[in-house]
DNA sequence: TTACTTGCAAAGGCTTTGCATCGCC
DNA sequence: GGCGATGCAAAGCCTTTGCAAGTAA
């Protein structure tokens, strides 16, 4: 895989098929999916590995982290800037972008002399299948 | 303590010297600091009193509960919607407020049919102390 | 070959739970 | 006195680490 290759990272297995599911996915999961994902291909993949590969891809920015709330870690592939829309009643989790970041950025400068170097923004509702 | 006779809690040496030590704080504290807030006042409070308490508060909505990406809570006394600058140099947290939500929320339930409760809105970067 | 990856086992950090006792109202 | 609150001990989840063996380049 051209991505794996680009970070001068070696191609394994469960890396190529990690990288696919995350791919695949489009949201964001957490370890224990993961690793499922790479048992349900045969690959007798040990839950550290898992971990290591993740802490492998947060370092080459290939995933980014995020946190529901859940009391763990979900990644996703890195790509845009953008948020989530987490139901609450079914757990589906929805990607969202152009937060206006730009504008904030600007503001907490000038009043608190803060620079944001990033930031987390998530959602809790309800999304339109549960309303019904 | 009012808060605690409002919420028909009862009012234990624990609770008043925990809430009172959220209230002086005015930034998200963790579990280990209310624990050793207590100890310094001479309770011999145990750790799972602390999260207990944590509970009944978060239950009772006396308190809210914020994650930084520590993989840990942090807690702080319900008060008007706002946000956080957290420094990543010296872990300082600072309030800020009005994020214009109301604005997300008509965009969102008109694109999206997602209906938002709740959010969270964090902000990473470094603090004005920590550029010199 | 050789440095990077992985498996296995153990531990570590944060949080929750069962149960008997204690204490606020 | 009664029911909620607490202490103690143990366990549960998620994540990290040490070390030896395996493997991609």
């Amino acid at each position: 895989m051209q991505l794996l290759h680009d970070a001068h990272l070696k191609i394994t297995d469960a890396r190529k098929i990690a990288l696919h599911y995350l791919e695949k996915e489009a949201r964001p999961v957490d370890a224990e999916e993961i690793l499922e994902h790479l048992r349900k291909h045969k690959l007798a993949t040990d839950r550290a590995t898992v971990y290591r590969m993740i802490e492998t891809f947060l370092e080459k920015d290939i995933i980014n982290r995020f946190e529901f709330g859940e009391g763990k870690f979900r990644y996703e592939l890195s790509g845009s800037d953008h948020h989530h829309l987490v139901c609450e009643h079914c757990g589906r989790i929805e990607d969202i972008s152009d937060c206006g970041i730009e504008e904030w950025e600007k503001v907490v400068k000038k009043k608190k002399g803060f620079i944001i170097k990033h930031h987390s923004l998530e959602f809790f509702g309800m999304c339109r299948s549960c309303q019904r």
